[in-house]
DNA sequence: TTAATTCTGACTAAAAAGGTAGGAATTCAA
DNA sequence: TTGAATTCCTACCTTTTTAGTCAGAATTAA
């Protein structure tokens, strides 16, 4: 699981989105500046958000983007997985010079980060888009 | 938190320690070997983990690293930021320009990865060395 | 037609990860 | 007392990832 700005930001107009979901379609432009990310960078963000079925968009004067989902049926992993492709703490499978993946020598904390992914994951996949738009 | 393989490599080795506790003073040479792991690299980490009070050296010919405490009193957080001296999933305090730590706009998702830092905290605190040496 | 917007791909700078290299200091054992 | 094994220490290096920027095309509402 990786966890970065990226992933944050992504959270974050996501959470900007479900807010203001009575609105319309809500340009980046806005997100942009109420959660002070830079407009550009949101632009490739969403671009994975909505490759990924998260949210829709309309295009030209007026447009913006709107969630393909009630916030209730969104889950964080969704989004987290969205932009960030890599999902694994650990890359036992990559290396495999590492020693880790091969039958014999299973490298001792194998067994340890697989139960830390499964423990993260358990958290994204708990909370939903809408938890962040209540009491805050 | 960050979980890169210098905290991984970093357990590893103190794994590797726990389970040959009883052959007195381990060589970083042994370790590299058995796990894989450079010396060089395992030279470095091991200053970290010295510095923490987790390990304790002796010099010179048939030299080699120890367990500063019994493994059962050893918690994976304490080596994991022993090598990994930042811990915090978010950088909300240090950029204070990204309009986090404000007073007034504390971004939306600021408690959530708060909530997210303590769940990933509270893996590391209950594990402790002597969980992995046994059943692997 | 024009301004606002999404869409897209290429590029870049900075930071972090994951090491290497070289040598000094110490200690055991022959 | 010398040499090998080892820790100690600092500086450097390479690759990958992050976190963007930039330029422009396509679309659409007013």
């Amino acid at each position: 699981m990786k966890l970065t700005n990226k992933g944050r930001y992504a959270v974050m107009a996501m959470a900007d989105l479900a807010t203001n979901a009575d609105k319309g379609p809500i340009s980046l432009t806005e997100i942009s500046i109420r959660q002070n990310i830079s407009l550009a960078y949101l632009e490739q963000i969403f671009l994975k958000l909505k490759n990924n079925k998260l949210v829709k968009s309309s295009r030209g004067a007026n447009g913006g983007y709107i969630l393909e989902k009630p916030a209730s049926e969104i889950k964080l992993s969704n989004i987290i997985h969205a932009v960030n492709e890599e999902v694994k703490t650990l890359n036992c499978k990559k290396n495999s010079k590492k020693g880790c993946n091969n039958k014999f020598t299973k490298c001792i904390t194998h067994n340890l980060w697989d139960q830390l992914d499964q423990h993260i994951n358990s958290f994204f996949e708990t909370v939903k888009l809408q938890d962040l738009t209540k009491n805050n």
